[in-house]
RNA sequence: GCGCCCGUAGCUCAGUGGAUAGAGCGUCGGACUUCGAAUCCGCAGGUCGUGGGUUCAAAUCCCACCGGGCGCUCCA
């Protein structure tokens, strides 16, 4: 419905730059104050620069050629100081809105810009050598929801979660399960590598082994197996926690699978048609200094063994081609240094770079109270997302990381995020969904049908009305700027603004009460409880009837 | 030293060219015989790290500096 506006200043605007590709980019938003009008657009400042003319002035132009168009959408046009144009919506306007909301209903929000594009979305690849912590909550919340913003913005979504089952780290595993089974069992023996993990969930995993270990006589094939072992055992919980926490994948890409089908040494041999590859010091390396990195970085080991990054150029290749149109990998801001390199081989190997998109997902720093939270993987002191989850909840934790840009550090106070359960700002969201489900069960007992409200075209909304209804004909707009610059963190700040309005209404406004307008007040519940419904499930997060 | 991110209210953070810079928490004071007070209303709180520059217009863009985090492995 917003764009029957969007469309009418756009066609005004065509009409006074006399063509259609001089418009620009722009969109229509609610100003800060009333007397500016019901919404407001900075197009002539985006068109300053072209027309060389003082904004105020292509902002007046282009009004002038809006008159004709004004019956059933706008009532007024104001042109303010700097260059803004103020409409004041006409009555039909927001009607208009408001069942077309209701009747869009689930659909409400969906546009098509990704215009059925395929799209990769990797992210958390936490290594199976332990539970996922909170970092890794941070990036799963991330990727998740923009998966999700992506599927309802017209691209066809995959998510993917890249196994780390091979290499050092996982061996490591192995051994530390191992050790700790020699441990356990009073069994004293040598074994050449020392595991780095610790922590309850190694010794539950040794546990598992009971007897299917030989007392003696450890051959490589043996650490291997009790490696892969441990490594399941692991991936699985990682699995039911992440599934606890609302987070889904379509597929489970093993590193290891890379190995199994050759395609490390086919990568490299590709590279090496490229007069990439070099040999020197025992090792092989990627001429990454080619292609603008900063040095250059070793794929084959002098122990013969590969490196992560030869696999990892391996499983991009293998991305591109299973022929996505755009590639999203979520990373840990720790791993910012590791993008040129990446992209060096990419661009070594003919794939166009444009097409990988990485989202750095900056760190978290767990508090209790002022106490930082020791953070340390490798002695096993860290809290787990799932033991966060359990402590503050999936809906929480979810809303608070979506708080904060993922490009911003924050602090995650538990102690604080537990104490103020009552005022969390999730709960203010919820509250609100469920306070309207209320009044409908009010309703129902006044002899209200909820579902079969009619529209009274003459009815006119007041001012709180009107903001109430402005503001969820720009929701379909936030999910679209969040689809295009990929930040998922604006759809909070959103819900917390509409939920502001609309209890400050009900507290103003006796929805359910004695006069003919009931009917009219019930629609509009209506529709806000379905851009509530509707944002809150793209956050993953409960939309409750009751609390 | 080099690279990435950050520096905005007491705290945690939005806002990233445009109207009088916002929210939550915290402080203080009000509002329930009526659809849910997990709510609402009000008060207080800012050299937008510092200094220069670009622009009709800068918290936002550019440069320098200061402060914090992370990264600069033949680890992943």
């Amino acid at each position: 419905m917003i764009n029957t506006l969007v469309e009418f200043i756009r066609t005004a605007v065509t009409d006074y730059m006399d063509s259609d590709d001089a418009v620009p980019q722009f969109s229509v938003n609610i100003p800060a104050r009333e007397e500016y009008g019901d919404f407001s657009t900075g197009v002539a400042f985006s068109l300053a620069p072209a027309v060389k003319k003082p904004p105020f002035e292509i902002a007046s132009g282009i009004s002038k050629k809006m008159q004709k168009g004004i019956p059933g959408i706008v009532s007024r046009i104001d042109v303010i100081k700097p260059g803004y144009i103020n409409f004041f919506m006409d009555n039909k306007f927001w009607h208009a809105g408001v069942k077309d909301i209701v009747e869009k209903n689930t659909a409400y929000g969906k546009n098509n810009f990704g215009q059925g594009k395929r799209i990769l979305v990797e992210f958390i690849s936490a290594n199976p050598t332990g539970p996922v912590h909170v970092g890794h909550g941070r990036g799963a919340v991330v990727g998740d929801v923009l998966a999700r913003v992506l599927a309802v913005s017209g691209y066809h979504v995959t998510r993917e979660y890249y196994i780390n089952d091979a290499g050092n780290q996982v061996l490591s595993l192995g051994y530390s399960v191992l050790n700790e089974y020699y441990r356990l069992n009073g069994i004293d023996t040598e074994v050449s590598r020392q595991g780095e993990y610790a922590g309850e969930y190694i010794k539950n995993i040794s546990d598992m082994l009971g007897s299917h270990m030989p007392q003696s006589d450890i051959n490589e094939e043996h650490i291997r197996l009790i490696t892969g072992f441990a490594a399941d055992v692991i991936l699985d919980t990682i699995k039911q926690t992440l599934l606890g926490f609302g987070v889904g994948f379509d597929s489970w890409f093993s590193e290891k699978s890379l190995y199994e089908d050759n395609s490390i040494p086919a990568v490299i041999q590709e590279l090496e048609k490229k007069n990439a590859v070099s040999r020197s010091e025992g090792a092989t390396w990627f001429l990454s200094t080619l292609y603008g990195d900063e040095k250059d970085r070793v794929l084959q080991k002098q122990s013969g063994e590969l490196t992560y990054f030869a696999s990892d150029i391996a499983y991009h290749v293998n991305k591109y081609k299973r022929g996505y149109d755009m590639l999203v990998n979520v990373w840990g801001a720790d791993h910012h240094g590791y993008l040129p390199r990446i992209m060096a081989a990419l661009r070594a190997l003919g794939y166009d770079p444009a097409k990988v998109i990485v989202l750095f997902v900056q760190m978290v720093r767990l508090m209790r109270g002022d106490k930082p939270v020791a953070m340390s993987k490798r002695a096993g002191e860290y809290v787990t997302l799932k033991e966060l989850v359990d402590e503050v909840g999936s809906d929480a934790v979810r809303f608070f990381f979506l708080q904060r840009s993922h490009e911003s550090q924050l602090v995650f106070d538990i102690e604080l995020a537990k104490k103020q359960s009552q005022e969390n700002p999730v709960y203010y969201v919820q509250y609100a969904h469920a306070r309207i489900a209320s009044i409908f069960v009010y309703a129902r007992t006044k002899g209200w049908d909820v579902n079969g409200l009619t529209y009274a075209a003459d009815y006119v909304f007041g001012a709180e009305e009107k903001r109430l209804i402005a503001q969820c004909l720009l929701y379909p707009q936030v999910i679209m700027d969040m689809a295009v610059k990929m930040e998922p963190h604006r759809l909070t700040h959103y819900l917390i603004e509409l939920v502001g309005i609309l209890h400050k209404y009900y507290t103003d406004t006796r929805v359910v009460g004695d006069d003919s307008n009931t009917g009219q007040r019930l629609l509009l519940m209506k529709m806000v409880k379905i851009v509530l419904k509707n944002a809150l499930d793209l956050l993953g997060i409960n939309a409750p009837e009751k609390m």
